[in-house]
DNA sequence: TAGTGGTCTAGACCACATG
DNA sequence: ATGTGGTCTAGACCACTAC
């Protein structure tokens, strides 16, 4: 490609992009955009309409630049920011893999819980509640739906496992956590599903439904525990609980989840990192 | 450099790197490591050794290319990930800046405190106290002193600026900032310095005492307040308040700050994004 | 106009994982 | 032995900033 070079642009074709300025707001401009933004959003394209599955191999560099005609070097730059922002996770010597969260031993990508001994905390859930209503405002709101839209609401509860010195049956309650999903998007979830299931719950969201956890912005306050939250962590009421709001988008920014955990920070805290 | 090349290295003489393994843990096998992880390292040095100082330009690509004996394009990836890591600033058409506290308009790096309507706060502070004492065991360990060492204490409130809309004197206290500092480290700092100083705290301790704060580490817990943090902070004793533990580290992963923050989540929160 | 970072290319070799 | 990502180079042109 070095004869013509002037507005050097992705040849429109090959993935079926719209030409035409009209489509998605996220596409506008793009053609304007540097090649290797251009690839970026052709290889997000391909994830998003799950040409490659989370987990899988996507093709090698060599052949995405051959594909796309564009140099190796451009394509790495498009697959090194996609790997810094967790949507790819490259491995040397064996190639380049869509993240999930379904796998990963490394226990929940997202939860910022840490133990004040022994770090990473070993927890187990139980399900509490799991059903459908139309979506109160605040939550319709949060999840771009028309308020009275059907949502899917759980609750669960998370437990620390007991460390191998102690075994006095179930663990001690650490998070209340309350989810709520559009319905439309989850159209078979249920009890028994989630009842079946074993791994992490963005997993089994991935598997069963294509829907993806990107990123999400949580909003952190102190509140005093209500009688009924109290209960369930088998803390007294009014006891100071660490409230972490969470919303959770797909690609294309989309939100697809709401939710709200109670943590007790009596022998835990949230971890941040800072720079 | 295109004849020899077997284990490139870095020559070791220009910037002083000592040539013994038997330096500082940092740089243990660092002769082995990239060469673009030996241009970060030589840069770094520059930055803890003041060559270049907070909000300075440092040498362009090709200069630092020609000095250090590599290509420009080693020397960008290793600029590339000093600026991803907050060390550096790259502004095009202009040159690559050290990264400071003390000028940035976007208020303090470190602060994830978000009001409820109006997004970024605007907080004054009030200067509450300011004194030296032995290091007490906790806060000793937490900075790697020696249990005993002098640190300095400072106790601060953030009150959150009234809009334009009303303007009834003082504004409402948001957050109670406790701060301990190694002693050895910030010699002539005391209370007339603090109350003299406008801008970021961070900026002082980086104008006055060479001390840059590049990363940080928070434990967030919900506490209930005590009598005297809820008198200072106009609030109820008992009331839930998100405590708020950063450990600040400046250059070689050595820990300088140790503070506790006590928020008032009630108009407020603690922003975090994942991914 | 000159200098800087930003993008893009082409090709080489290395380190690692797999069959 | 093959193929992958990881590193390094050299050189080109573009976009932005400053003088």
């Amino acid at each position: 490609m070095p004869a013509t070079r002037p507005p050097k642009s992705l040849p429109v074709s090959a993935a079926g992009l719209p030409e035409s300025m009209a489509g998605e707001a996220a596409e506008r401009g793009l053609a304007f955009a540097p090649l290797y933004r251009q690839v970026k959003a052709r290889i997000v394209a391909s994830l998003q309409s799950c040409e490659w599955r989370p987990g899988e191999l996507i093709p090698s560099e060599m052949e995405l630049a051959a594909r796309l005609g564009v140099s190796q070097g451009t394509v790495r730059k498009a697959v090194d920011e996609l790997a810094a922002e967790n949507l790819l996770v490259r491995r040397q010597g064996r190639g380049t893999f869509v993240a999930t969260h379904a796998e990963q031993r490394q226990q929940y990508r997202f939860l910022r819980l840490m133990a004040d001994e022994g770090g990473v905390p070993l927890l187990e859930r139980e399900l509490l509640e799991c059903r459908r209503l139309r979506a109160p405002g605040w939550v319709a709101k949060a999840l771009q739906l028309r308020s009275g839209d059907g949502v899917i609401e759980i609750r669960r509860l998370l437990r620390e496992v007991p460390g191998a010195e102690q075994e006095r049956g179930a663990g001690t309650p650490v998070v209340l956590d309350d989810i709520w999903l559009p319905g439309a998007l989850f159209k078979g979830l249920n009890t028994e599903m989630l009842m079946a299931h074993k791994g992490p719950f963005y997993g089994l969201l991935e598997t069963r439904f294509g829907v993806q956890m990107i990123r999400a912005q949580e909003r952190i306050r102190a509140v005093a525990a209500d009688e009924e939250t109290a209960a369930l962590l088998l803390q007294p009421q009014g006891v100071p609980l660490l409230s972490v709001e969470r919303l959770s988008y797909t690609y294309a920014d989309k939100p697809v989840e709401l939710r709200r955990g109670f943590y007790s920070t009596a022998r835990h805290f949230y971890r941040n990192e800072l720079n």
